[in-house]
DNA sequence: CAGAATCCCATTCGATACTG
DNA sequence: CAGTATCGAATGGGATTCTG
């Protein structure tokens, strides 16, 4: 990012002003360029499940600052991977979206995640936003045995509902504005944060155990939700 | 990385001394802790295809400082991405090596370069390194052509020699040490540097264009070198 | 409250010089 | 060749302030 500042690339000759862009065809190199700085990758991955705003942002991602949000999302903006775009919804605001092009990012921030959860070091008790949780799902599912499966799965995780469509081995998620009762959820999955859900799923803890000692709720066809949890493994250690 | 700094994670609460690293569970997250600094993932990328000394890097990294390089190394060695091992072979010298686990980030890189790659912006008249090079070929392969199609293919660019053994749809390469007559190499591409390559295989610009202005020899069987170009597709821009 | 702008200090980066 | 040592410059991040 940072594509147009004080001095971009002279006549493409490779390099920034002080060496700091690589200069490189690799397209690997180039994504760096693009959300190789610190946070932005991750700016990125809770915009997957939608547009959030400026306070959202910095709400899921604690430690963030507001100087450094507002100077990734500028550069973000200048990347093409994301659009500031008012609304005027519930109330006027501005909200920050990925472009097409940006959401095609997931693939990469999966198989980024996958990879590193595979480490030994990998420590998954840390606190997991609700997008991380979608995410991981889609990251982890079994394809083969998802094929045989349709279900419809709401999910109310810290406050923010997202229903998944399971069907085709495909598993899209898309945020939710109510998960009221009127829903078409066969099963919903409440939790007052993303690793009580995660426990279930990959945990493999009891659901009783899970809500009795972690405050999970599972509402609707609780056989449904059984056979979900066993769409899901952890992938082995390696090293 | 640096896992074993001053500082580490106080009683695994989620976040180290400057809350410089995210205390986030999603893999993603822990990624971007391991190679997520400056540099780290291009030192991954070079290692992608066998051990590599020090001063290599430094020649095939234009830009990155000694001072950098030592400390990245040391960072991915916490981590457990690569291990610095002696050698003996031609000389007693040390060369950096991904571990198991190191390898299975290609999968990562090759997204992200992928993803990258579609940007309007992407610039891919830049230097290619040989390794930058044979990555994009396992990266833009499309493997349904590939199923039908075996062949070994041989590539000296910028004085590093590769084997590309295509086989029921996977194109595994490794770095051969002499690639002389007596190769088992059906064709093989040689060049000055990995954009000339890049040139024929996804510039889609005659062979023999490409010999006669940017200095490729194609030897060997000429028809097959054809057949193997077209297996490969730069992916389309999307804005 | 949303978010931009400013100030300040700690850390990091990169270039150069130097060493076993 | 394989790094260390050092130093100025750039960046990162917290706190505060300003604007709507």
């Amino acid at each position: 990012m940072k594509l147009q500042k004080e001095t971009e690339s002279p006549k493409g000759t490779a390099e920034g002003k002080h060496g700091r862009w690589y200069g490189d065809a690799c397209g690997t190199a180039f994504a760096l360029e693009l959300v190789g700085e610190r946070w932005s990758l991750l700016i990125v991955r809770e915009l997957m499940m939608g547009g959030r705003r400026f306070s959202d942002l910095r709400r899921v991602l604690p430690g963030i600052s507001a100087k450094v949000l507002t100077e990734r999302l500028a550069g973000l903006e200048a990347a093409g991977v994301l659009k500031k775009r008012q609304i005027a919804d519930p109330v006027p605001a501005q909200v920050y979206e990925l472009t097409e092009w940006g959401y095609y990012a997931e693939v990469a921030i999966r198989e980024l995640g996958r990879w590193a959860a595979r480490s030994p070091l990998h420590d998954p008790s840390l606190p997991l936003t609700p997008v991380g949780l979608m995410l991981s799902m889609r990251t982890l599912i079994d394809p083969e045995k998802a094929k045989a499966f349709d279900a419809v799965i709401g999910f109310e995780v810290a406050g923010e509902s997202f229903v998944a469509e399971l069907k085709d081995g495909q598993l899209p998620i898309r945020r939710s504005s109510s998960l009221g009762d009127p829903s078409s959820a066969q099963v919903i999955f409440r939790a007052p944060a993303g690793p009580v859900v995660a426990a279930a799923l990959y945990g493999k803890l009891p659901i009783a155990e899970v809500e009795a000692e972690m405050g999970l709720k599972v509402e609707g066809d609780r056989e449904l939700a059984e056979r979900y949890i066993g769409l899901f493994a952890l992938p082995e250690k390696i090293v």
